[in-house]
DNA sequence: TGCCTGATAGTTATCGATAACTACGACCAA
DNA sequence: TTGGTCGTAGTTATCGATAACTATCAGGCA
């Protein structure tokens, strides 16, 4: 770049330089920004010798469009926005930076930001997403309701439900099918000789409703039935859901009548916090209790007792949503909303193997 | 809104409904573009009451400006970027949602991306984000020289370095006393009666210099120094310095010709792959190794030997680069580059009790 | 020769907001 | 009455890119 940029610059500030313009480019190259443009962007409307030195240049001079002008005219702003309950839940996190590694190199922005499992909370950050024109909305719910979703469908942006479902809203959804995660963890309890199986369930999404719903079919399909009190809920605010809220609901289950000799844990954090009211009260691991969770995102092998658990594979989610969003903001967008259910897998460990 | 919009509409696409503009509240409401602009902006220049009537039009309207249209005029994208090593990394999601949550309702977007302690990835992500003119990055660096940060500076873009200095770049940072570290964690097993203390530090980074600096330092105060091959570093690629590469340099302490009877680990993660070796190994901890992490953000409670841990209040850190983040982009942003360093507390656990 | 076509490059208007300036009436002092 | 100031609202140009159109020229064909 030898010419000097046009207009007046008002001070030439010491080290702040305006970035290069496709103007620019265009005024030192002797052609015109049109041209810059259509070279950039592969326009089939220009030579392959005017684009390859076009492109040349804008190598050299290291130019980078202005991405608020191209939006401000192309309506599309080359971001997704991702809505996570949690960045510090190692499923999310696992998600996220699976979304992350799915669309790096496809001149998207990721835009991340987590609702705190907290709905209001929730309803704002989409909206700010949506001030923002993100192209396409990835989004983990804490959500009971599909109104915000209307408001995301009125404006035409495509979105994709992660992990939970939003029940009559027939949206793109990827996730773990959470029938067979509580099928799963169940029978393999009951294999293990266990008999009086409660569990631990989570707030009301539809994940928890799934794993719910498949223990009790794991249970129904062995003649057995949860016994009284033995499905305790964790509490709805956010605080209690991860270890404290499942040493509280533990305790809860010590104290039932029959005391249960497996628990099934919504999750993993919730399965450590069961463990230690167990092991607080006394009792042993897997001798007396039993112990599943769900996630297998923790360090499960280096617990006190490494922890059984239900691997939901949240790269392989994360990674095919970030498929799904690039498809969606693609030139032919699928028309009906796709499904993505990833199948569960159990990886057992000590804290529910029967001797 | 009761007036059509202006301007041919193409085709009236069914629910696709283009946001509102303020064009369209200016029309509504018998005022200029100019009015509405100014309302939003609590500019002085409008009477109050016109204010009061035209805020009151726009919530009624839900209307949120084109940020990318104000981002063309003004140069500001109200955005932030946070580049680190590792979203899955405990320490990294939890400085993510500390400023996450410390940015939260000042209008700015935070768009994370994750290096993959990678440099060359960083280097690109770095420009990608400068592409989308951010208004303020914060960078947790794997890089080891200044060139990438020149490059920022260049565009007159204010940066935040967090964790982990640069040597010789003057700029602001946040982050932990990592000498302190140091100091503290092989300190405390001097203190417990340890004598043959190893350690197992992190790649070529500041805060793994100054941690091996701390630990040198508190042996030196005690008449102690490192026995021969009682320091090994974890392999440079990203995947050995989580807990496979802990497991081997703690396989190579193992075979030192002093067996090392207390390890100081760069981090969690580390510190757990040792345990896993020791353990292996059939020896006992803290019996006859004992082992300090760094982090705490781990479940080190639950751990099979709950694990003792220099805090690093990434919380703190993260909620101190938001206030820092949010300065530099406010009305008078602090001319001279500054530091906040957080001292770090030793959390003693099991791992590390001598009987 | 004259007209059409295709390939390539340029012109103009536009996206939605804001900076900088202008317009205008009310009010006051000289 | 005149001129200046203040408070308020409007006008115009602009940010940097792109959509849609126009211009130009070479070549082919009748």
């Amino acid at each position: 770049m030898t010419t000097a940029r046009s207009g007046k610059e008002p001070k030439p500030k010491f080290e702040a330089a305006a970035p290069v313009r496709m103007k620019d480019i265009a005024r030192d190259m002797g052609l015109s920004t049109m041209t810059i443009s259509k070279a950039l962007r592969n326009h089939p409307d220009i030579s392959d010798e005017t684009r390859k030195r076009v492109l040349k240049r804008i190598k050299e001079l290291n130019f980078q469009p202005n991405l608020a002008a191209r939006a401000l005219i192309t309506g599309r702003t080359s971001t997704i926005g991702l809505v996570v309950p949690d960045l510090l839940h190692p499923f999310f996190a696992q998600v996220a930076k699976a979304v992350s590694a799915g669309t790096r190199g496809h001149g998207y922005s990721l835009i991340i930001t987590s609702s705190e499992d907290d709905q209001a909370l929730e309803r704002q950050e989409i909206d700010q997403l949506l001030a923002r024109r993100v192209d396409v909305m990835l989004i983990a719910s804490a959500q009971t309701t599909e109104e915000s979703f209307r408001r995301i469908e009125e404006r035409g942006i495509p979105y994709i439900l992660i992990d939970r479902l939003i029940t009559g809203l027939p949206a793109n959804f990827v996730g773990v099918d959470d029938e067979a995660v509580g099928f799963l963890a169940a029978s393999h309890l009951i294999d293990q000789g266990y008999r009086r199986i409660a569990h631990i369930r989570g707030p009301d999404t539809s994940t928890a409703l799934g794993r719910v719903l498949g223990y009790r079919r794991a249970l129904a399909a062995r003649q057995l039935a949860p016994l009284p009190g033995h499905i305790v809920s964790i509490g709805s605010s956010g605080d209690d859901r991860g270890e404290p809220g499942g040493y509280a609901a533990a305790r809860k289950l010590l104290r039932a009548r029959q005391r249960p000799d497996g628990i099934f844990c919504f999750n993993d954090p919730i399965a450590l916090g069961a463990m230690r009211a167990i092991l607080d009260a006394g009792l042993r691991i897997p001798e007396d209790i039993a112990v599943v969770g769900c996630g297998n995102v923790l360090y499960s092998d280096f617990l006190r007792v490494p922890l059984t658990s239900v691997d939901q594979d949240s790269a392989a989610i994360g990674r095919l949503a970030a498929e799904l969003a690039l498809a969606l903001v693609g030139p032919k967008p699928p028309v009906r909303p796709k499904t993505e259910l990833i199948e569960p897998k159990l990886v057992v460990r000590a804290s529910s193997l029967r001797k």
